[in-house]
DNA sequence: TTGCAGATTTAACTTATGATAACGTAGAGA
DNA sequence: TCTCTACGTTATCATAAGTTAAATCTGCAA
């Protein structure tokens, strides 16, 4: 993918820019953030992180590259509930809920920092307000899951793509992987159709109509908005569910 | 609706049985959440608790009917997120988030008790294990939002009405508002189809499907379920996300 | 270069669901 | 009793989306 996010690459570094954009942090939070212990583990594309049904000791920091949530029903369809990229912490859930609902995917190369949830329970306990934060990250991650239920429930297939490709833009503007309303969509058309509720067939017609209509292009994994604005009406885009500061 | 939940109908009574459903509680923390100061109102059927757009200075509690989140969109349409009967706190969040990107409307006449922040602010401060169970309440309430998006993504219209009527029977009987297969379902077609992302008349149809297969009735606003392993089946319906204790 | 596998695109056809409108029913209140 | 209203039901037609299959295209490795 490629290394954004400004100088400090560390991982602790990462995960308290992130917090930062949707919470307050004092120096003391940094400070206790940045005694976490991680380790850093590369998974090359398409595998696994997190397995459904497992019972995982550690959370994990996406770093680079992206992930996804996803579980496959007994007639073999799958559902993508949510893309992660760098900064997010896509399974902070599991310090409460003890077993994974859901599995955890690699999409392309993706490199993860782990932390034990020892050190996270011992750092949630002595520090209300990092806390406060991780429990408002993990809020936001429940707004968006409720924009993505409105947009299976009542948009369809064109509204659906269009307000993914907004709500991935402001997301990866945050953690400087886009800017110029250009930036790397790691996905397959298939995987866009298990996020969105579609056939692989009407992803492609639907990302097609969207190309048509002028508003976007994906060649080669690079997503070009060519028209925000249109884009945005088109998905009925309000970017306030994303509580960025 | 009815009056269940055993001897004790206070507000703290009534939120600590329903955390002790999902987390360990000690003496402590029951005390804790014992002197919580409540102030309950009652709603009439069809009127908003909290308004899209709205700030709350306080988190609600349902004490008695249904509730449910919505969002309505430029055309007019539709959508509700998730329906909360008693014991729930359906907006815990604004703790967090301070502008409702939702409404919270009754349905049927609905008992809610309010707790102003700076209340649960100092127990939470206070009292971590409580924090923790709240957080870990709001995290099932996400896993509910994803087991929504399963539904509206790559379930067909009969499979998603089963699983509402799986997933409500299975909540209103951890708070004794369920038994013997059958409960009150205070929800016209039309609120019906709002959450299942269809249209009233598909509502009817697939309720009617669900007739024919022998599955359930609906009649005066009981459900009552015929055939309880055959409706699961239908829905593809696993409670462990609820994760009940 | 060639061949291969995965991804995208196109086409033809089917199906689930939406839209609209008419009609039925039951309860509330005059 | 009558009327009004909110819901539920039915029918018809329109359309978005699914299915299947085959034709390209792309990148990659031998």
């Amino acid at each position: 993918m490629s290394d954004a996010l400004g100088s400090d690459q560390s991982p602790p570094a990462l995960l308290i820019r992130k917090l930062a954009s949707t919470a307050q942090l004092s120096d003391r939070d940094r400070g206790a953030i940045g005694m976490l212990p991680f380790a850093v583990l590369t998974f090359p594309g398409r595998t696994s992180i997190v397995h459904e049904g497992d019972a995982p000791k550690q959370c994990c920091l996406i770093l680079d590259g992206w992930a996804y949530r996803c579980r496959t029903l007994a007639n073999g369809q799958r559902q993508i509930f949510a893309f992660y990229v760098p900064g997010d912490m896509p399974d902070i859930e599991s310090l409460h809920l003890h077993v994974m609902d859901q599995g955890l995917v690699a999409i392309a190369q993706t490199t993860v920092a782990f932390v034990a949830h020892k050190d996270m329970r011992a750092l949630i306990q002595s520090n209300t307000n990092v806390a406060m934060a991780l429990w408002r990250d993990t809020l936001i991650d429940a707004t968006r899951c409720r924009e993505r239920v409105i947009s299976l429930g009542r948009r369809q297939a064109v509204g659906r793509m269009a307000h993914l490709f907004c709500e991935m833009y402001v997301r990866l503007r945050t953690v400087a992987l886009a800017d110029d309303l250009r930036y790397l969509l790691p996905l397959t058309q298939a995987e866009l159709a298990d996020a969105l509720g579609l056939s692989s067939v009407h992803a492609n017609r639907s990302l097609q109509e969207l190309r048509k209509m002028g508003l976007v292009t994906l060649h080669r994994r690079e997503l070009i908005i060519q028209d925000w604005s249109g884009l945005a009406t088109t998905a009925e885009f309000d970017p306030s569910y994303l509580h960025l500061i």
